[in-house]
DNA sequence: GCTATTGTTGAACGATCGTCCAATACTATT
DNA sequence: AATAGTATTGGACGATCGTTCAACAATAGC
Protein backbone atom coordinates (compact mmCIF):
# COMPACT_ATOMS: atom_id res chain seq x y z
CA UNK A 1 0.00 0.00 0.00
CA UNK A 2 3.41 2.19 0.32
CA UNK A 3 4.61 4.04 -2.44
CA UNK A 4 7.75 2.53 -3.96
CA UNK A 5 10.03 5.88 -3.04
CA UNK A 6 8.72 9.48 -2.41
CA UNK A 7 12.73 10.33 -2.30
CA UNK A 8 13.09 13.20 -4.16
CA UNK A 9 16.47 15.11 -5.21
CA UNK A 10 17.58 18.27 -2.56
CA UNK A 11 16.27 20.73 -5.33
CA UNK A 12 13.18 19.44 -6.14
CA UNK A 13 12.33 18.28 -2.57
CA UNK A 14 12.79 22.68 -1.94
CA UNK A 15 10.98 23.38 -5.14
CA UNK A 16 8.13 21.33 -3.51
CA UNK A 17 7.95 23.07 -0.45
CA UNK A 18 8.05 26.30 -1.98
CA UNK A 19 5.45 25.60 -4.47
CA UNK A 20 3.60 23.99 -1.71
CA UNK A 21 4.08 27.58 0.61
CA UNK A 22 2.59 29.38 -2.40
CA UNK A 23 -0.72 27.25 -2.37
CA UNK A 24 -1.21 27.81 1.67
CA UNK A 25 -0.29 32.13 1.14
CA UNK A 26 -2.72 32.19 -1.64
CA UNK A 27 -5.39 30.08 -0.31
CA UNK A 28 -5.54 31.29 3.04
CA UNK A 29 -3.10 34.18 3.29
CA UNK A 30 -1.33 34.97 6.42
CA UNK A 31 -3.54 32.04 8.14
CA UNK A 32 -1.83 29.13 6.10
CA UNK A 33 1.47 30.51 6.64
CA UNK A 34 2.25 27.42 8.94
CA UNK A 35 4.95 25.06 9.10
CA UNK A 36 2.49 22.19 9.55
CA UNK A 37 0.03 23.06 7.11
CA UNK A 38 2.43 23.42 4.22
CA UNK A 39 3.81 20.51 4.92
CA UNK A 40 0.59 18.83 5.00
CA UNK A 41 0.02 20.43 1.52
CA UNK A 42 2.86 19.50 0.02
CA UNK A 43 2.49 15.34 1.79
CA UNK A 44 5.45 15.41 3.80
CA UNK A 45 6.08 15.16 7.24
CA UNK A 46 6.95 17.93 9.23
CA UNK A 47 10.37 17.74 10.17
CA UNK A 48 11.82 17.36 6.56
CA UNK A 49 10.65 21.66 6.44
CA UNK A 50 14.15 22.23 8.39
CA UNK A 51 16.07 19.86 6.87
CA UNK A 52 15.81 21.66 3.49
CA UNK A 53 15.80 24.95 4.87
CA UNK A 54 17.28 26.28 8.15
CA UNK A 55 13.86 28.26 8.82
CA UNK A 56 10.54 28.99 8.37
CA UNK A 57 11.81 32.00 7.21
CA UNK A 58 14.37 31.15 4.66
CA UNK A 59 11.48 28.97 3.27
CA UNK A 60 9.31 32.22 3.13
CA UNK A 61 11.97 34.01 1.54
CA UNK A 62 12.53 31.46 -1.36
CA UNK A 63 8.74 31.49 -2.05
CA UNK A 64 8.74 34.94 -2.38
CA UNK A 65 11.60 34.90 -4.70
CA UNK A 66 10.07 31.99 -7.02
CA UNK A 67 6.85 34.00 -6.89
CA UNK A 68 8.03 37.04 -8.01
CA UNK A 69 10.37 34.86 -10.54
CA UNK A 70 6.92 33.48 -11.92
CA UNK A 71 5.62 36.52 -12.24
CA UNK A 72 8.51 38.54 -14.10
CA UNK A 73 8.69 35.46 -16.29
CA UNK A 74 5.09 35.64 -17.24
CA UNK A 75 5.07 39.33 -17.79
CA UNK A 76 8.31 38.68 -20.10
CA UNK A 77 6.61 36.31 -22.62
CA UNK A 78 3.40 38.00 -22.86
CA UNK A 79 5.40 40.99 -23.70
CA UNK A 80 7.61 38.97 -26.05
CA UNK A 81 4.59 37.49 -27.89
CA UNK A 82 3.04 40.61 -28.54
CA UNK A 83 6.46 42.25 -29.69
CA UNK A 84 5.46 42.23 -33.51
CA UNK A 85 1.35 43.04 -32.77
CA UNK A 86 2.42 46.40 -30.60
CA UNK A 87 3.87 49.56 -31.35
CA UNK A 88 4.82 49.91 -27.56
CA UNK A 89 5.80 47.25 -25.10
CA UNK A 90 4.52 49.28 -22.80
CA UNK A 91 0.95 48.83 -24.25
CA UNK A 92 1.12 45.03 -23.60
CA UNK A 93 2.71 45.60 -20.14
CA UNK A 94 -0.39 48.06 -19.08
CA UNK A 95 -3.08 45.61 -21.39
CA UNK A 96 -2.31 42.48 -19.53
CA UNK A 97 -1.68 43.86 -15.83
CA UNK A 98 -4.94 42.24 -14.83
CA UNK A 99 -4.80 39.34 -16.82
CA UNK A 100 -5.15 36.08 -14.24
CA UNK A 101 -1.56 34.99 -15.37
CA UNK A 102 -0.32 38.23 -14.35
CA UNK A 103 -1.86 38.80 -11.59
CA UNK A 104 -4.60 37.07 -9.82
CA UNK A 105 -6.04 38.02 -6.15
CA UNK A 106 -5.05 34.62 -4.82
CA UNK A 107 -1.65 35.82 -5.66
CA UNK A 108 -1.78 39.58 -3.87
CA UNK A 109 -3.01 37.22 -0.87
CA UNK A 110 0.58 35.68 -0.85
CA UNK A 111 1.99 39.37 -1.70
CA UNK A 112 0.25 41.06 1.05
CA UNK A 113 1.91 37.60 3.67
CA UNK A 114 5.82 38.78 1.66
CA UNK A 115 5.17 42.36 2.60
CA UNK A 116 4.08 42.22 6.52
CA UNK A 117 7.25 39.79 6.66
CA UNK A 118 9.24 42.17 4.69
CA UNK A 119 8.75 45.16 7.63
CA UNK A 120 10.37 42.67 10.73
CA UNK A 121 12.55 40.01 8.95
CA UNK A 122 16.32 41.26 7.67
CA UNK A 123 16.23 37.99 5.10
CA UNK A 124 12.89 38.93 3.62
CA UNK A 125 13.55 42.73 3.30
CA UNK A 126 16.57 41.53 1.47
CA UNK A 127 14.43 39.63 -0.79
CA UNK A 128 12.26 42.18 -1.80
CA UNK A 129 14.93 44.42 -2.51
CA UNK A 130 16.26 42.40 -4.85
CA UNK A 131 13.69 41.28 -6.61
CA UNK A 132 12.20 45.08 -6.71
CA UNK A 133 15.76 45.84 -8.61
CA UNK A 134 14.79 43.54 -11.03
CA UNK A 135 11.79 44.07 -11.82
CA UNK A 136 12.96 48.05 -11.80
CA UNK A 137 15.49 47.41 -14.40
CA UNK A 138 12.66 45.39 -16.96
CA UNK A 139 10.29 48.12 -16.88
CA UNK A 140 12.81 50.73 -17.08
CA UNK A 141 13.42 48.25 -20.31
CA UNK A 142 10.51 48.64 -21.77
CA UNK A 143 10.12 51.71 -21.05
CA UNK A 144 13.12 53.13 -22.89
CA UNK A 145 12.01 50.51 -25.55
CA UNK A 146 8.47 52.28 -25.65
CA UNK A 147 9.80 55.83 -25.32
CA UNK A 148 12.77 55.99 -27.43
CA UNK A 149 13.02 59.77 -26.61
CA UNK A 150 11.57 60.60 -23.56
CA UNK A 151 12.72 63.66 -21.60
CA UNK A 152 12.10 62.68 -18.16
CA UNK A 153 14.02 60.31 -15.60
CA UNK A 154 12.31 56.98 -16.86
CA UNK A 155 13.85 54.72 -13.10
CA UNK A 156 10.77 57.52 -11.90
CA UNK A 157 8.49 56.93 -14.18
CA UNK A 158 9.32 52.73 -13.75
CA UNK A 159 8.94 53.80 -9.93
CA UNK A 160 5.44 55.47 -10.51
CA UNK A 161 4.16 52.86 -12.88
CA UNK A 162 4.51 49.91 -10.11
CA UNK A 163 3.41 52.13 -7.21
CA UNK A 164 0.31 52.79 -9.43
CA UNK A 165 -0.05 49.30 -10.44
CA UNK A 166 0.47 47.84 -6.81
CA UNK A 167 -2.04 49.98 -5.67
CA UNK A 168 -5.10 49.31 -7.78
CA UNK A 169 -3.63 45.79 -7.32
CA UNK A 170 -4.43 46.13 -3.58
CA UNK A 171 -7.55 47.97 -4.03
CA UNK A 172 -8.78 45.80 -6.56
CA UNK A 173 -8.24 42.87 -4.75
CA UNK A 174 -9.43 44.17 -0.92
CA UNK A 175 -12.23 45.36 -2.36
CA UNK A 176 -15.65 44.03 -0.63
CA UNK A 177 -17.56 43.73 -4.05
CA UNK A 178 -14.87 42.16 -5.80
CA UNK A 179 -16.29 42.69 -8.95
CA UNK A 180 -14.08 42.58 -12.42
CA UNK A 181 -11.05 44.41 -13.20
CA UNK A 182 -12.90 46.60 -15.90
CA UNK A 183 -12.74 49.82 -13.68
CA UNK A 184 -8.91 49.53 -12.16
CA UNK A 185 -7.53 48.71 -15.85
CA UNK A 186 -9.34 51.43 -17.16
CA UNK A 187 -7.68 53.46 -14.67
CA UNK A 188 -4.74 52.08 -15.64
CA UNK A 189 -5.11 52.40 -19.48
CA UNK A 190 -6.38 56.26 -18.97
CA UNK A 191 -2.73 57.16 -17.27
CA UNK A 192 -0.81 55.14 -19.57
CA UNK A 193 -2.49 57.02 -22.76
CA UNK A 194 -1.48 60.95 -20.44
CA UNK A 195 1.73 59.85 -19.91
CA UNK A 196 2.30 58.65 -23.96
CA UNK A 197 0.80 61.80 -24.94
CA UNK A 198 3.14 63.91 -22.64
CA UNK A 199 5.99 62.01 -23.05
CA UNK A 200 6.17 62.21 -26.97
CA UNK A 201 5.13 65.60 -26.69
CA UNK A 202 7.40 66.79 -23.69
CA UNK A 203 6.33 70.36 -22.41
CA UNK A 204 8.89 73.30 -23.99
CA UNK A 205 11.09 74.91 -21.28
CA UNK B 1 1.77 51.96 46.61
CA UNK B 2 -1.16 50.70 44.95
CA UNK B 3 -3.07 53.35 42.70
CA UNK B 4 -6.40 54.20 43.95
CA UNK B 5 -8.86 53.27 40.68
CA UNK B 6 -7.91 52.16 37.47
CA UNK B 7 -11.28 51.37 36.33
CA UNK B 8 -12.34 53.53 33.43
CA UNK B 9 -15.65 53.29 31.64
CA UNK B 10 -16.32 51.78 29.07
CA UNK B 11 -15.66 53.63 26.39
CA UNK B 12 -12.33 54.93 27.86
CA UNK B 13 -10.97 51.56 28.25
CA UNK B 14 -12.04 50.68 25.02
CA UNK B 15 -10.29 53.25 23.01
CA UNK B 16 -7.04 52.86 25.74
CA UNK B 17 -7.54 48.91 24.54
CA UNK B 18 -7.70 50.43 20.81
CA UNK B 19 -4.69 52.76 21.30
CA UNK B 20 -2.34 49.87 22.85
CA UNK B 21 -3.25 47.79 19.31
CA UNK B 22 -1.94 50.49 17.28
CA UNK B 23 1.19 51.14 19.10
CA UNK B 24 1.82 46.97 19.39
CA UNK B 25 0.92 46.66 15.48
CA UNK B 26 2.80 50.04 14.48
CA UNK B 27 6.27 49.04 16.61
CA UNK B 28 5.87 45.33 15.53
CA UNK B 29 4.00 44.86 12.54
CA UNK B 30 2.20 41.62 11.90
CA UNK B 31 4.59 40.31 15.33
CA UNK B 32 2.86 42.41 17.73
CA UNK B 33 -1.07 41.18 16.86
CA UNK B 34 -1.09 39.53 20.36
CA UNK B 35 -3.51 39.56 22.93
CA UNK B 36 -1.51 39.02 25.50
CA UNK B 37 0.76 41.84 24.12
CA UNK B 38 -1.32 44.45 23.46
CA UNK B 39 -2.65 43.83 27.23
CA UNK B 40 0.45 44.51 28.80
CA UNK B 41 1.15 48.01 26.64
CA UNK B 42 -2.40 49.03 28.19
CA UNK B 43 -1.18 47.98 30.94
CA UNK B 44 -4.17 45.55 31.95
CA UNK B 45 -5.10 42.00 32.41
CA UNK B 46 -5.46 39.62 29.53
CA UNK B 47 -9.46 38.70 30.11
CA UNK B 48 -10.55 42.22 29.87
CA UNK B 49 -10.44 42.22 26.32
CA UNK B 50 -13.00 39.74 25.80
CA UNK B 51 -14.88 42.15 28.37
CA UNK B 52 -15.07 45.06 26.25
CA UNK B 53 -14.47 43.64 22.47
CA UNK B 54 -15.88 40.18 21.78
CA UNK B 55 -13.14 38.52 20.32
CA UNK B 56 -9.76 40.18 18.98
CA UNK B 57 -11.15 40.51 15.71
CA UNK B 58 -13.43 43.14 16.70
CA UNK B 59 -10.53 45.19 18.47
CA UNK B 60 -8.37 45.01 15.65
CA UNK B 61 -11.73 46.01 13.35
CA UNK B 62 -11.95 48.93 15.54
CA UNK B 63 -8.06 49.73 15.54
CA UNK B 64 -8.38 49.90 11.86
CA UNK B 65 -11.42 51.73 12.04
CA UNK B 66 -9.76 54.78 14.80
CA UNK B 67 -6.41 54.84 12.90
CA UNK B 68 -8.43 55.62 8.95
CA UNK B 69 -10.00 58.16 11.20
CA UNK B 70 -7.40 59.79 12.50
CA UNK B 71 -5.70 59.74 9.37
CA UNK B 72 -8.76 61.37 7.77
CA UNK B 73 -8.48 64.08 10.77
CA UNK B 74 -5.65 64.67 10.64
CA UNK B 75 -5.60 65.17 6.59
CA UNK B 76 -9.00 67.13 6.59
CA UNK B 77 -6.89 69.66 9.22
CA UNK B 78 -3.93 70.24 7.35
CA UNK B 79 -5.89 70.73 4.04
CA UNK B 80 -8.39 73.48 5.98
CA UNK B 81 -5.25 74.72 7.59
CA UNK B 82 -3.88 75.72 3.83
CA UNK B 83 -7.62 76.63 2.39
CA UNK B 84 -6.34 80.24 1.91
CA UNK B 85 -2.66 79.52 1.20
CA UNK B 86 -3.30 77.62 -1.85
CA UNK B 87 -5.57 77.76 -4.85
CA UNK B 88 -6.33 73.95 -5.17
CA UNK B 89 -6.83 72.19 -1.92
CA UNK B 90 -5.36 68.74 -3.66
CA UNK B 91 -2.18 70.69 -3.77
CA UNK B 92 -1.88 70.07 0.14
CA UNK B 93 -3.45 66.98 0.10
CA UNK B 94 0.03 66.22 -2.56
CA UNK B 95 1.97 68.59 -0.96
CA UNK B 96 1.35 66.95 2.58
CA UNK B 97 1.23 63.27 1.75
CA UNK B 98 4.81 62.08 3.25
CA UNK B 99 5.06 64.13 5.99
CA UNK B 100 5.22 62.62 9.62
CA UNK B 101 1.48 63.48 10.74
CA UNK B 102 0.26 62.51 7.42
CA UNK B 103 1.75 58.68 6.97
CA UNK B 104 5.04 57.56 9.15
CA UNK B 105 6.55 54.43 8.14
CA UNK B 106 5.06 52.95 11.18
CA UNK B 107 1.52 53.21 10.20
CA UNK B 108 1.71 51.44 7.64
CA UNK B 109 3.35 49.01 9.15
CA UNK B 110 0.19 48.62 10.93
CA UNK B 111 -1.60 49.07 7.93
CA UNK B 112 -0.23 46.34 5.87
CA UNK B 113 -1.42 44.00 9.06
CA UNK B 114 -5.06 45.57 8.46
CA UNK B 115 -4.39 44.71 4.74
CA UNK B 116 -3.69 40.63 5.75
CA UNK B 117 -6.77 40.66 7.92
CA UNK B 118 -8.72 42.44 5.36
CA UNK B 119 -8.21 39.22 3.34
CA UNK B 120 -9.78 36.94 4.96
CA UNK B 121 -12.22 38.28 7.80
CA UNK B 122 -15.80 39.27 7.25
CA UNK B 123 -15.56 41.78 9.97
CA UNK B 124 -12.39 43.51 8.75
CA UNK B 125 -13.98 43.36 4.81
CA UNK B 126 -16.66 45.50 5.68
CA UNK B 127 -14.41 47.96 7.70
CA UNK B 128 -12.43 48.46 5.28
CA UNK B 129 -14.64 49.14 2.77
CA UNK B 130 -16.17 51.73 5.05
CA UNK B 131 -13.01 53.47 5.42
CA UNK B 132 -12.35 52.99 2.01
CA UNK B 133 -15.85 54.69 0.88
CA UNK B 134 -15.20 57.47 3.11
CA UNK B 135 -12.13 58.55 2.22
CA UNK B 136 -13.22 57.85 -1.35
CA UNK B 137 -15.85 60.55 -0.88
CA UNK B 138 -13.37 62.86 0.92
CA UNK B 139 -11.20 62.65 -1.91
CA UNK B 140 -13.76 63.44 -4.57
CA UNK B 141 -14.94 67.16 -2.59
CA UNK B 142 -11.28 67.90 -2.58
CA UNK B 143 -10.93 66.86 -6.45
CA UNK B 144 -14.61 68.76 -6.73
CA UNK B 145 -12.70 72.08 -5.51
CA UNK B 146 -9.67 71.72 -6.88
CA UNK B 147 -11.01 71.04 -10.63
CA UNK B 148 -14.44 72.85 -10.93
CA UNK B 149 -14.41 72.50 -14.67
CA UNK B 150 -12.75 68.60 -14.97
CA UNK B 151 -14.45 66.81 -17.58
CA UNK B 152 -13.54 63.55 -16.64
CA UNK B 153 -14.77 61.42 -13.89
CA UNK B 154 -14.10 62.35 -10.05
CA UNK B 155 -14.11 59.33 -8.76
CA UNK B 156 -12.21 57.71 -11.20
CA UNK B 157 -9.80 59.98 -10.70
CA UNK B 158 -10.10 59.53 -6.64
CA UNK B 159 -9.39 55.71 -7.17
CA UNK B 160 -6.37 56.26 -9.05
CA UNK B 161 -5.15 59.11 -6.91
CA UNK B 162 -5.23 56.92 -3.39
CA UNK B 163 -4.17 53.71 -5.30
CA UNK B 164 -0.81 55.75 -6.85
CA UNK B 165 -0.26 57.31 -3.08
CA UNK B 166 -0.80 53.40 -1.06
CA UNK B 167 1.52 52.02 -3.76
CA UNK B 168 4.13 54.82 -3.14
CA UNK B 169 3.73 54.49 0.46
CA UNK B 170 4.27 50.96 0.41
CA UNK B 171 7.16 51.20 -1.90
CA UNK B 172 8.75 53.84 0.28
CA UNK B 173 7.92 51.92 3.56
CA UNK B 174 9.32 48.53 2.25
CA UNK B 175 12.33 49.82 1.12
CA UNK B 176 15.42 48.44 2.46
CA UNK B 177 17.36 51.50 2.47
CA UNK B 178 15.21 53.57 4.04
CA UNK B 179 15.90 57.12 2.82
CA UNK B 180 13.85 60.48 3.16
CA UNK B 181 10.65 60.53 1.18
CA UNK B 182 12.02 62.88 -1.36
CA UNK B 183 11.69 60.65 -4.50
CA UNK B 184 8.51 59.88 -3.92
CA UNK B 185 7.15 62.91 -3.17
CA UNK B 186 8.55 64.06 -6.04
CA UNK B 187 6.67 61.54 -8.35
CA UNK B 188 4.01 62.85 -6.46
CA UNK B 189 4.32 65.66 -7.67
CA UNK B 190 4.92 65.22 -11.08
CA UNK B 191 1.92 62.76 -11.56
CA UNK B 192 -0.37 66.14 -10.13
CA UNK B 193 1.43 68.52 -12.52
CA UNK B 194 0.66 66.02 -15.37
CA UNK B 195 -3.29 65.49 -14.44
CA UNK B 196 -3.59 69.24 -13.73
CA UNK B 197 -2.23 70.60 -16.93
CA UNK B 198 -4.75 68.25 -18.38
CA UNK B 199 -7.41 68.47 -16.60
CA UNK B 200 -7.42 72.17 -16.99
CA UNK B 201 -7.27 71.66 -20.67
CA UNK B 202 -8.69 69.10 -21.50
CA UNK B 203 -8.12 67.55 -24.76
CA UNK B 204 -10.77 67.82 -27.61
CA UNK B 205 -12.58 65.04 -28.57
C1' DG C 1 -24.63 50.14 55.23
C1' DC C 2 -26.36 46.76 52.22
C1' DT C 3 -27.11 44.85 47.80
C1' DA C 4 -26.91 44.42 42.85
C1' DT C 5 -24.23 45.40 39.11
C1' DT C 6 -20.22 45.44 36.66
C1' DG C 7 -15.30 46.30 35.71
C1' DT C 8 -11.10 43.59 36.54
C1' DT C 9 -7.95 39.90 37.53
C1' DG C 10 -5.07 35.96 36.44
C1' DA C 11 -4.94 31.09 36.38
C1' DA C 12 -6.32 27.46 33.37
C1' DC C 13 -7.63 25.23 28.94
C1' DG C 14 -7.00 23.27 24.62
C1' DA C 15 -5.00 24.38 20.33
C1' DT C 16 -1.31 25.49 17.54
C1' DC C 17 3.11 27.21 16.72
C1' DG C 18 8.41 26.38 14.97
C1' DT C 19 11.98 23.51 15.86
C1' DC C 20 14.56 19.54 17.29
C1' DC C 21 16.18 14.79 17.17
C1' DA C 22 16.50 9.85 17.61
C1' DA C 23 14.84 6.29 14.76
C1' DT C 24 14.09 4.57 10.22
C1' DA C 25 14.16 3.91 5.16
C1' DC C 26 16.25 4.57 1.16
C1' DT C 27 20.34 5.13 -2.06
C1' DA C 28 24.98 4.97 -3.52
C1' DT C 29 29.57 3.13 -3.01
C1' DT C 30 32.54 -0.45 -2.30
C1' DA D 1 26.16 -8.16 0.70
C1' DA D 2 27.98 -4.85 3.75
C1' DT D 3 28.61 -0.11 4.74
C1' DA D 4 28.29 4.82 4.74
C1' DG D 5 25.56 8.66 3.90
C1' DT D 6 21.44 11.06 3.72
C1' DA D 7 16.46 11.82 2.95
C1' DT D 8 12.50 11.19 5.75
C1' DT D 9 9.54 10.33 9.58
C1' DG D 10 6.82 11.66 13.54
C1' DG D 11 6.80 12.19 18.36
C1' DA D 12 8.31 15.46 21.82
C1' DC D 13 9.52 20.05 23.64
C1' DG D 14 8.71 24.51 25.24
C1' DA D 15 6.49 28.61 23.86
C1' DT D 16 2.67 31.23 22.68
C1' DC D 17 -1.82 31.72 21.03
C1' DG D 18 -7.17 33.42 21.95
C1' DT D 19 -10.58 32.62 25.00
C1' DT D 20 -13.05 31.28 29.23
C1' DC D 21 -14.41 31.69 33.95
C1' DA D 22 -14.62 31.68 38.91
C1' DA D 23 -13.08 34.88 42.17
C1' DC D 24 -12.43 39.55 43.57
C1' DA D 25 -12.94 44.68 43.81
C1' DA D 26 -15.08 48.79 42.88
C1' DT D 27 -19.07 51.39 42.02
C1' DA D 28 -24.17 52.72 41.90
C1' DG D 29 -28.76 52.62 43.69
C1' DC D 30 -31.24 52.19 47.58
Amino acid sequence: MKKKSDRLSPPERRSQLIEATLICLMSEGARGLSSRKICAQAQVSVGLLNHHFSSQEELVAAAYEESSRRHHETLRARIQADAQNQDAPIKTLVSCAFEEDIMHPDQLRAWVVFWSKTIDSKMMRATHDRINERLQSYLIEVLAQSLPNCAGDLRVLAIEYSALVDGLWLDWSLNGKHQSAELWQTILNQWLDRTLALASAPVPD
